[in-house]
DNA sequence: AACCAGGGAAGAT
DNA sequence: ATCTTCCATGGT
């Protein structure tokens, strides 16, 4: 067992992070204690890192542990990419004043980062599954998933691989109460990955518009799914899901319009926070966790 | 009971 | 290109 204790250079709301990360029920997270188990999977094999917040939202301190010993170092820089603590918030946070958002990111919700899911792969399959569904259904469909096709070590899930999905059935995946199409989506979206026809890992170093070319060409990935996986698969800052519900509802409420606004309101009023739109995103969803979580 | 949910495909215009 | 319609199923 290893610990390593880092001091981060930004600020940074661990708390919320955590709170958003316990939505998930696949998450081993322990918001009192203030820690969350993470999966890794390297070439070497499945690994397990715990991430612990000391700190504060001003001065983030994070212990991260683990049993693995001979890869620490690769697990402490995948985390702290996961995590995007490379990133300064403080310097986010100028780019939005002057803005209709600079109260909300900037005294409200202050250290608001992008924090990427823990594969890509996974984090493809997540946002399929998650595609029209309310949150308690959505997470209920993606823990079954994981549950049946994936693998738990220590404690901690990791998604089943895309060879393993690609194996099962349209019939297996509605028996977990997937509809026909997104049975469809989720199995064959991984077949074309088996295949070669499609390499995430590769997708990742390209533009988002080449991202976003290459993934709404296959059967069941929309703009929506598309850009999802840019913000929270590859960690992209510059994502506004137009066509997500939560975003409309945000923006309604939080501009006081009677109605939701349309894609071209959306488009006008997020030009002035490009070429970092994610964290408009972030902040706006989470104005409708608040308001949900009371 | 009706409407909504952190959409997408297919068809029509 | 942009707009309907249908799909599907649990939550509220």
């Amino acid at each position: 067992m290893w610990t390593e204790k880092m001091a981060l250079d930004t600020i940074y709301d661990f708390d919320y992070v955590l709170k958003r990360l316990a939505m998930d029920p696949l998450h081993v997270v322990d918001l009192d204690e203030k820690y969350i188990y993470i999966p890794v999977l390297l070439p070497s094999g499945k690994h397990v890192v715990r991430l612990t917040s000391l700190g504060t939202t001003t001065q983030p301190v994070v212990e991260l542990a683990s049993d693995s010993l001979e890869e620490k170092s690769k697990l402490i820089d995948h985390v702290f990419d996961l995590f995007r603590w490379q990133v300064n918030l403080s310097d986010k946070a100028n780019h939005f004043k002057g803005t209709n958002l600079e109260s909300l990111f900037i005294r409200r919700y202050p250290g608001t980062p992008v924090v990427k899911e823990f594969h890509p792969y996974a984090s493809l399959m997540k946002t399929i599954i998650h595609q029209q569904l309310n949150m308690a259904f959505a997470h209920t469909l993606t823990r079954r998933f994981v549950e049946q096709y994936g693998s738990k070590v220590e404690g901690v899930w990791f998604y089943p691989t895309p060879e393993e999905v690609a194996s099962i059935s349209y019939e297996d995946l509605r028996q977990l109460q997937f509809s026909q199409r997104k049975a469809e989506y989720v199995i064959n979206t991984s077949r074309l990955i088996v295949d070669g026809e499609l390499n995430l890992e590769q997708l990742a170093q390209e533009s988002d518009e080449q991202v976003m070319k290459t993934l709404v060409k296959i059967r069941g990935i929309g703009n929506w799914t598309a850009e999802n996986w840019l913000l929270f698969g590859a960690g992209r800052e510059d994502l506004l899901p137009k066509k997500d519900i939560g975003i409309q509802n945000a923006l309604k409420h939080y501009f006081g319009m009677d109605r939701k606004p349309t894609l071209q309101e959306i488009d006008d009023m997020s030009k002035e926070w490009m070429p970092f739109r994610s964290y408009a995103t972030l902040i706006l969803w989470r104005t409708m966790e608040e308001r949900q979580m009371g």
